[in-house]
DNA sequence: TCGAAGACTAGAACATTGTTCGGTGCATGG
DNA sequence: CCATGCACCGAACAATGTTCTAGTCTTCGA
């Protein structure tokens, strides 16, 4: 059942998720979901929890090298990957307070490499905070669902950055002076890049932190 | 209108935006609204950018310092204090893809300050996505509704971080030596000091990229 | 083998919500 | 006086989450 929720999710996004069509899917009634989960929010958590065990061994996996921000920085960018695909998990984690065992695990997982930087409890915490919120809320920026044109196919990913970029570059440059200077960026950028370079900045703070102390 | 959905998102947040209640704040008939919007879609729309009006203004009226960072540090405070009483807003950020006059002009002034530090184009325009995914994503992820227990008056916030705090003492320290060592960070933590230590390992990784060019 | 208890399935029925559509005043201009 | 267009209203429809009740299948003890 998860699989096929999932399987929804992954298809269509959140909005696809309803009762009836996982019931059609799973070739069975409506009702009979309702003996697995008690709603459809605890059908989104367990479902979110479902998609985050692979990552988790993943992550569990990952050998740790001498120096914790690589170790860091390896276990986000996994993380991302993994979130990116799926704008329906990370607004699941913006939305929900209850922090599910999978998700708990993941953080203790990049606490325990922050600690190795020997900073304050303090700063440790917040380091960590910063991190996931950083991922989180990137991933769910740039990891956004295609627009009805580009799964119409009537303008592929990169047409649509040009078109983009042509209307930054149609405004006042003495206005926007800043878009003018980055519209080439924009176009053909890669959403991967995009994050590596904003963690790369977090990472090189903590860096100097760690050195300080 | 606007105001009443507005006042309507942040009493309750988005489920309480229903075009039924709207109507009956405003006096009037269900159908009425659609005279003024095409849906539930650009009322919403609407709203976002009516709440970002006076922040942008804020933001405008904010004299330049003579350190580029410090600017782009008061802008993102700004813009946090806006979006973390409004979960909705956060979430609206982070599902949308087409960027209102508003927001991208907000984007173009944190952009200007970014420009001051003669980074290349693309660094700039990596640090301007980096600060902006960190402020919406973390604001999304700590100016959490509140949960049904606080609404009731149940348990206040302190209680409420101190049973979570109590939660992750009770697990095995052995298995979960970070959440033992930031717990008592966490009990009584002020959100804006978390969002705080976060932004200043991003400002402190870009001045250091803008030191080395 | 029978029967009953429990695990599981199925779908009808209900409340809520977004949206559509035809209709109602009402002011203004001819 | 009437027609035209604007602003507004609310009944009706479709989709969806949820509940409820009845049905089926499995299992296990007497």
């Amino acid at each position: 059942m998860l699989d096929g929720a999932v399987a929804l999710l992954d298809e269509a996004g959140e909005q696809a998720l309803t009762f009836r069509a996982l019931a059609a899917r799973l070739g069975g009634g409506v009702g009979s979901i309702y003996w697995y989960v008690t709603g459809k929010d605890e059908l989104l958590e367990r479902a979110a929890d479902h998609v985050l065990a692979p990552l988790l061994h993943a992550v569990e996996e990952q050998p740790s090298t001498a120096d914790p921000l690589a170790d860091i920085r390896a276990s986000a960018l996994m993380l991302f990957a993994t979130v990116e695909q799926r704008q329906w998990l990370a607004g699941y984690f913006l939305r929900n307070t209850t922090v599910q065992p999978h998700a708990l695990r993941l953080y203790e997982l990049v606490g325990e490499h922050v600690m190795r930087l020997e900073l304050t409890p303090r700063q440790s915490f917040h380091a960590v905070s910063a991190v996931f919120g950083f991922v989180i809320g990137t991933a769910a920026d740039l990891g956004q669902r295609p627009s009805q044109e580009m799964l119409d196919g009537a303008v592929d990913r990169d047409s649509y950055l040009e078109r983009t970029a042509e209307a930054w570059r149609a405004l006042d440059r003495a206005d926007y002076p800043f878009l003018h200077h980055v519209s080439g960026e924009f176009v053909g950028h890669d959403d991967a890049d995009q994050f590596e370079a904003g963690l790369d900045l977090i990472l090189a703070g903590l860096r100097q932190q760690a050195g300080r102390s």
